[in-house]
DNA sequence: GATGAATGAGTATTCATTCAT
DNA sequence: CATGAATGAATACTCATTCAT
């Protein structure tokens, strides 16, 4: 009969809010943002529209919040090493995480990969972000685009070092190349995949590492 | 001027066609197509919007038609060997091809890879498919599968076929798994690439083509 | 700490009450009545919208009550000389009176005159003031008319007895239209100048009176 | 049988705009801007809400572009005299046209009074005047202050002059601003007036044209 | 063949009001 | 008393499709 605490209220915004992103995720993944009805996405989330709108400003800024959660959860998969610098088990445990991320996050990149392909869609993603929160000076796609651009830095730097090794005739730079279009590949057949072969890919994973370690 | 021959009608409209689903295309592959509108499409066109229903029953059917015309243009790069066994020579004729393949269609390859990733998209192009005309026993979508299980098949042979070559320790489900996923990952840069590295890229598949011939 | 005795709640109540209608009204003069939210209303307040449900039973009904308040202060400031008859003094304060009501009631006579703008408005007006209160028999609104008209009844005999001063010639009811629209204009000024010229009122307002005394 | 032509579609457009925008007109006035839904003015224009939209952008522009028209038309009633200065015929005849016009065109008066006392339509007003055209460099809003200014400087010239003629205890900003104010009030009547004491009305004009020629 | 006016079903969004706590 | 989560009816707007000319 007492009336809610500021925390209880706190909790059950929180939990909604995961719900209805949960949910919404799920639906853009598999049926692209813009088939992704509200009512849709307000019905398999058991709640009325209209408390969609009181959790988020727009279906936009629900797109936005749920890329910005997942692109800051995709962080935590890679801050293993601050020095920049990538040892040959570093480099096999990159790899794993690499595919284990995309695996855990599947619906996220399936969602992204298709956003990613509609010019339009990329600009809103820019305005959106810039706009999610005033405070931050970069923009969360700022950050995403250094955080990319650092490990591609990284990975150059430790296909570069490789050449101490390999002698003078290795080429770094075709190296990389390989080892970053078998990732793509990988990547590809993670997000898509029947989760039934694992084991096939699991070698495959390991080959890949056998191949650019 | 003598009227026009139903030859010369006929002429005219398969070309008004093709200007309208190369536009289409464009779109498609560009905005994606739930965000392409109809009159953005005649517009663009230099048609009205009527007259694209005078072509084209629907949207939908528009689409189908977009698709049935570049997978029998896709089909057009690879009826090189019918017997389905593939020399070594004609591996390295495959792989150019493929690439060559992606570049030259490369809007449509855009198009294919959103509606792919869509669920509903899916089911969808199935059934519009079947209806596009029902004199036709195997739909494209099934002629399309069977041809893609050919080549699956033809490509499965040769890597089999090179454990004769290279011992009984070679595995050739993982080096055909291996090539697989470098093509995917190729593919996708080569769809979504700016036009000016090409050295690079050349560079890459020269490596695959030596590693998996 | 004694507990607060019946009398401290109602006057805590009141309060609030009055604290909410300033507010409300306040926005309903700027914004306009349907652009005010609630939500607008309550958190400018300090108080829940729940609660604003607690001390007024509809949007409506808090309109109903704003006007209700007002129009019986403004009945405050005309209740001098009840016997019906303005003499030369009594008109100069009578006017000096609209105006000063009119700039202290400022922004409820900038609501009045936008909801009286609007038809559909006016008989929802009607319609809550007759069921605001069901054991009043004459409406809030029958009761403004009937003091309006009174007030216009003692304007009209002012200007009638002039005619034994003026002469034949005169014609009252052209004097008092004359006078009506001076102060209509008046009022109009008023309720929307910026507050700085007031010296220029004044003067005008002071040859209004020496016109029609 | 034959197509339309395109100035018959020119036409058929030409004749649904006036229509859309009269209806439109109407209520907005009556009802005002924000109780006046999109249905309520296709239903009593006889078409349906989609085509409204084939006409105007949105509900925001139909607004402006009433108002845009109606302004365009005010300026059509005093164009009279482009030396800036008034006669005291033409006084005369500057105070009948204000009038006339009030009156031609009252509903849009009842609009703009509404749209006036409200703070952020004020704002969307000048933003969408600004949009509504971009090749017009000076928007119809400035425009409209513009002529605003130049009428004012008009009659404030005009009274300026009366100097000459009344002496030098003629106090002209008093005068000016009395007759200001009996035609606010004059307007404010017209625009609200039940159209049947037009006599009453008449005489007060020319008691006013009287007063201050 | 060709046009674009017209329709209507569908979609995102708003907001007064209710209610469990 | 007090809170704000939750609802749902209403509203502006979009767009594939039809149809008179």
């Amino acid at each position: 009969m007492s009336p809610r605490t500021p925390k209880q209220f706190q909790d059950i915004r929180e939990e909604k809010k995961t719900l209805i992103m949960d949910v919404a995720l799920e639906h853009f993944a598999n049926d692209g943002y813009y088939r992704t009805t509200i009512n849709h996405i307000a019905r398999h989330a058991g709640i009325s529209k209209g408390l969609m709108y009181n959790y988020f400003e727009s279906k936009e800024s629900l797109l936005s919040e749920i890329i910005a959660r997942s692109v800051s959860e995709v962080y935590t998969y890679f801050d293993i090493d601050k020095d920049g610098s990538l040892s040959e088990e570093e480099f096999e445990f990159f790899v794993k995480r690499v595919l284990y991320m995309l695996k855990e996050k599947q619906s996220f990149w399936r969602l992204y990969l298709q956003l990613m392909m509609q010019n339009e869609v990329r600009e809103l993603l820019l305005k959106s972000f810039i706009n999610s929160d005033s405070f931050i000076q970069y923009s969360l796609l700022n950050k995403a685009e250094l955080f990319v651009s650092e490990i591609l830095k990284t990975i150059t730097d430790y296909f570069i070092r490789k050449k101490n090794v390999k002698g003078p005739d290795y080429d770094p730079s075709l190296d990389m190349n390989m080892f970053m279009i078998s990732l793509k590949g990988l990547a590809i057949s993670y997000i898509y995949m029947d989760s039934t072969d694992d084991t096939n890919f699991d070698k495959t994973v390991n080959r890949i590492i056998e191949l650019y370690k």
